[in-house]
DNA sequence: ATTTGAACTGTCGCTACTGACAGTTACGCA
DNA sequence: TGCGTAACTGTCAGTAGCGACAGTTCAAAT
């Protein structure tokens, strides 16, 4: 019951927000479970691409080093499975599945990484995804069994990390929102205007002149710092200033 | 530890794909957990208001006709901070933050149904958003306790019963997500579009006619099924289908 | 009491966007 | 060989967006 306890007590303390440090999670996460190696990427899609907007891990760097060198990010069918999916990957599993993906795992061989693992798909609002991988060190039998009893484990903690690693985020990139704060009326008639709205529907819905809605449209321009309706919706979606919900 | 081996099986029949039929999911939860009632919501978000793509509940008919007639869904916290965040959201916690949402607690009070629960975000990929409430029939104490306990197989159970509906729904046919796809053509036009470009400008930049941007742009309206270029860049950020920054 | 900011309105003129008309070219696939 | 799809182009007429002009009203903060 021990171990119990502190899978409890370290998932208090994600739940309670500590631990946006990356590297606190991990160590956490290392000195509560068996866990050989962490890797968390969040990314965004991009027609065929992905971009990568936060990766941390603690392979090393000879390991990405080679991963990146080899370009095994193309074949990574974790990658694929765990940003397009919901359900947790066994690592295993994608190997047996798509068999083109083995000099990945002859590349964790090499340089000494367990191929038993899984990948815990986190995704987030607003299209983002990310990803939770977790490698252990175990034979394939006890890791099934360890598996059973701290997926759930995995899940939660893996959620509640995330969650305050898009918190954090969103408190970093609030600096430069700073100035781009609307008005009540700015947000509203941008959010109709994201809705395909026209000026003179706006002023309808509003119950104010078509004129007043340009008004609030050109200040929202002008503190947005963009040239166009378009773009100034497109900026208010990207940095939540307008209701996505 | 009878307790413990029934949460393993029941997590094990969810994880190996059982259960896409969400009475029986709500009736699995039930037997395994001391769970009172449980909702589940896949919702898409458009302008400020909510298009709910999936609801399933064991609230009954009566508390649905109340939560509909009394406009509750204006005021409910829970859904805000649910479909709008990661993080697990506590219900008597939304209550205290959110002090207008008082009705909607009065009204379960009223019917019969406990104030106690947890709500647990669902994000899935598209920018579409999903959560499982739970709620119990504990004092406040023992729900701390119990909630102290379950709060990852909660977590997990509604992760995996969340990817089977989607996958379920993606079989069905998706309606929503199924015209969306972009060509690469139609990407670059919103993407510079969402960059605040006129028409000429895109045309200039992509090296085409003003008139093929125009074309791109009809047929990247007509897939998203949006009335103007403005509502277009708004559902491509919201979706992922063009990059951010 | 003055200032600041939000909310609100009117008109002119130009530019940008949008729908509907009617096409061509190239590629892969059955 | 046809069929579908993506990429591409032209013109016309109407609507919508946008900048620049010049204001009023109200409430809160200094």
């Amino acid at each position: 019951m021990t171990e119990q306890q502190a899978v409890l007590d370290m998932l208090e303390i994600l739940e309670c927000g500590g631990c946006v440090e990356p590297a606190h999670f991990f160590t956490l996460m290392r000195r509560t479970f068996r866990i050989a190696h962490l890797l968390y990427l969040e990314a965004e899609p991009y027609a065929d691409e992905l971009k990568v907007c936060r990766l941390h891990h603690t392979f090393g760097a000879y390991a990405a080093e080679i991963y990146r060198a080899r370009g095994l990010h193309r074949i990574d069918p974790i990658l694929k499975l765990a940003l397009g999916g919901v359900r947790p990957v066994e690592w295993t599993m994608a190997r047996h599945r798509f068999p083109e993906c083995e000099p990945l795992f002859q590349a964790a061989q090499e340089i000494g990484i367990s191929t038993e693992g899984v990948a815990l798909p986190l995704p987030s609002p607003a299209g983002r995804m990310a990803l939770l991988a977790i490698n252990v060190n175990m034979s394939a039998g006890e890791w099934t069994t360890y598996r059973r009893h701290h997926l759930r484990d995995f899940q939660l903690a893996a959620n509640l990390f995330h969650a305050a690693m898009l918190e954090h985020g969103a408190m970093a990139g609030s600096i430069s929102t700073r100035d781009m704060r609307l008005t009540g009326r700015e947000t509203e008639v941008l959010t109709w205007a994201a809705a395909g709205k026209s000026y003179w529907e706006i002023a309808t819905i509003l119950g104010i002149s078509e004129r007043t809605v340009r008004f609030f449209m050109t200040n929202a321009r002008r503190k947005l710092n963009v040239v166009s309706n378009t773009q100034a919706v497109a900026q208010a979606v990207r940095h939540a200033l307008i209701p996505s919900v």
